[in-house]
RNA sequence: GCCGAUGUAGCUCAGCUGGUUAGAGCGUUGGAUUCAUAACCCGAAGGUCGGCGGUUCGAGUCCGCCCAUCGGCACCA
């Protein structure tokens, strides 16, 4: 069975959960979804990230230990992780002893080839801040803080470098081999000029805080949390320890999903250090965008994020799959951010899933129930046209098309296309009823041969159709199935073509998405 | 400042290598219909394709300039 690994970000322990962690991880449980559905052996990886010097100080704060506000924060992510029906295989925390002991030890490794060594930085630094400014914004500032407005001092630090420099051939030549590493394409040629521009070596470990994991030959450092976190792909799977890790096989991931704002790390250090430990490289850096608040940015001060609460009050007021469904459709994938409008949301729920999806399902299943009294009368024939038009494909070349567009739009991570090929098999069955008008025929009962004829290609299409839109609304496909003969797929390739549904078999009616009054206030 | 992108109907967006009256979905609106969750179906209104200039027989589609919006600019998890 081929093997899948996706992963979301680490989620930073400091920030509470909002709607870019729903949306990000929702986005992989999909994927996880759809490509068990088709037979692949997945491990989908989320997690939290907790070191750093952030955390340190917002436990200090609250006189609590960073341990403590980590145990804390971390369980009320995996606490979202329930709200939103996810199906991660596991939850890696940094603070885990699994982890520290593993990134040690590629710490140790990276030290062995060379690839990190000991150096010393100089640059201007903010104690106000406790950071270092770049040269161009110390200059910027005119050598001043740009927070507290007290003088930056020149300031020079020991520490431990990654050797980035040293890669950019190597990486330069890998983009160039892999024209896919980073989506979307715009992402992609961001990181390829930024690389243009020259790679110098990176920092990885600190010494103005103890939060975190001690460099293994060094405890007086502490590893930089950018590369702590990065490394929780590899830990989880046990690629340190020393048999390689029981979950090996899973190595490397097929996506790593993040937002934009974190992809120069897994873009270019990520992949740097990956080679200089000579692992395999993933398939895909997948950097999508960000959601919107009414056309405003999300912000602290705007007090304006769709923060938890909220989406908890769109999952009680339109259902889980409602929700799941704007985030796929409607959702930040390209590389333009995407607006989070209430009155949108409305509409959409109202336009695809009540008025097209369920309306479709319930009156395709009306009609067999009046008809026929529930039972299937004959097969659904797969060599009749799907429409009177000229030049019109079968019932089954449609269904079976749409069906192999929707699993390859899943695997290739275009989720919002492979919705809407799902949901064009829908819109067919509603133009067929619609051209052969099926409830006129069955005035006449010398029609009910064609009646039936005609609804058993509805009710197999609309089986397909709910097939293939189970790993998106994980709740309501089930309930369509369940009317149509069958329950949860196991097998999209099968449920989610024709042929799946026999002479006999008992539809009954089903209205999956009711109307809903207005968006929560 | 540097690099990159975007700007097409009220909203979200399609428009490949330039070629007849610029498209879709949603929203608005008129009608038709009843199998269905006031759904589905048909029709209508609505755009000087950001602005100016250029190339061309012909430009939303190529070139230049300008305006606007957005993103990236490394230690920010």
């Amino acid at each position: 069975m081929a093997r899948a690994y996706i992963t979301t970000p680490i989620y930073y322990v400091n920030d509470r959960p909002h709607i870019g962690h729903a949306y990000t991880t929702t986005l992989c449980d999909v994927w996880a979804r759809a490509m068990r559905a088709c037979g692949e052996d997945v491990f989908f990886l989320t997690g939290t990230d907790e070191h750093g010097v952030k955390v340190e100080k917002s436990a200090q704060e609250r006189g609590i230990s960073p341990k403590a506000l980590a145990d804390e924060n971390s369980a009320e992510f995996r606490r979202v992780l329930g709200t939103f029906g996810l199906t991660n295989d596991d939850f890696i925390r940094t603070t885990e002893p699994r982890h520290e002991r593993q990134v040690q030890e590629f710490v140790r490794r990276l030290l062995a080839t060379g690839a990190v060594y000991a150096g010393e930085f100089e640059g201007w630094y903010d104690e106000s801040q406790e950071e270092y400014v770049t040269e161009t914004r110390a200059k910027e500032c005119n050598y001043l803080s740009p927070v507290s407005g007290k003088p930056l001092v020149r300031a020079k630090e020991r520490n431990y470098y990654f050797r980035l420099s040293a890669f950019q051939e190597r990486l330069e030549a890998f983009f160039a081999a892999n024209p896919g590493f980073v989506r979307p394409e715009a992402r992609f040629n961001e990181v390829k000029g930024r690389l243009r521009d020259g790679l110098q070596d990176v920092p990885i470990t600190r010494t103005n805080f103890t939060w975190g994991i001690p460099m293994p030959n060094d405890p007086e450092h502490v590893i930089y949390v950018w590369i702590d976190a990065l490394f929780n792909y590899a830990t989880a799977l046990g690629l340190a320890e020393p048999d390689g890790g029981t979950r090996r096989d899973w190595w490397p991931a097929r996506y790593h999903v993040i937002g934009k704002e974190i992809l120069w790390f897994h873009a270019v250090v990520w992949p740097a250090m990956l080679m200089a430990l000579e692992l395999p490289l993933p398939g895909c850096v997948y950097a999508h965008s960000f959601w919107i608040s009414n056309g405003q940015k999300m912000s602290k001060s705007m007090g304006n994020f769709i923060d938890l609460p909220t989406i908890e009050r769109y999952v009680a007021a339109y259902g889980l799959d409602a929700w799941r469904w704007a985030m796929i459709t409607q959702g930040p994938l390209g590389a333009t951010d995407a607006d989070f409008v209430p009155k949108q949301f409305h509409e959409l729920y109202t336009a695809q899933l009540v008025n097209t999806f369920a309306n479709c399902a319930s009156r395709t299943s009306a009609m067999i129930g009046k008809y026929f009294d529930g039972t299937l009368p004959c097969a659904p024939e797969g060599g009749r046209p799907a429409s009177i038009a000229p030049g019109s494909p079968t019932w089954q070349a449609l269904v079976d098309g749409a069906r192999d567009r929707s699993l390859e739009h899943y695997r290739a991570f275009e989720l919002d296309q492979a919705a809407d090929a799902a949901l064009s098999i829908i819109r067919a069955v509603d133009a067929s009823i619609n051209e052969t008008q099926p409830f006129k025929l069955a005035k006449d009962p010398a029609n009910l041969p064609e009646v039936g004829a005609i609804l058993a290609c509805c009710a197999q299409g609309v089986r397909a159709a709910a097939a293939l839109l189970q790993p998106i609304l994980v709740t309501k496909a089930d309930e369509v199935l369940a009317s149509y003969g069958g329950c949860t797929p196991t097998d999209l390739v099968r449920d989610g073509g024709w042929g799946t549904l026999a002479a006999g078999t008992t539809i009954t009616k089903c209205a999956p998405f009711m109307r809903v009054d207005a968006p929560p206030a």
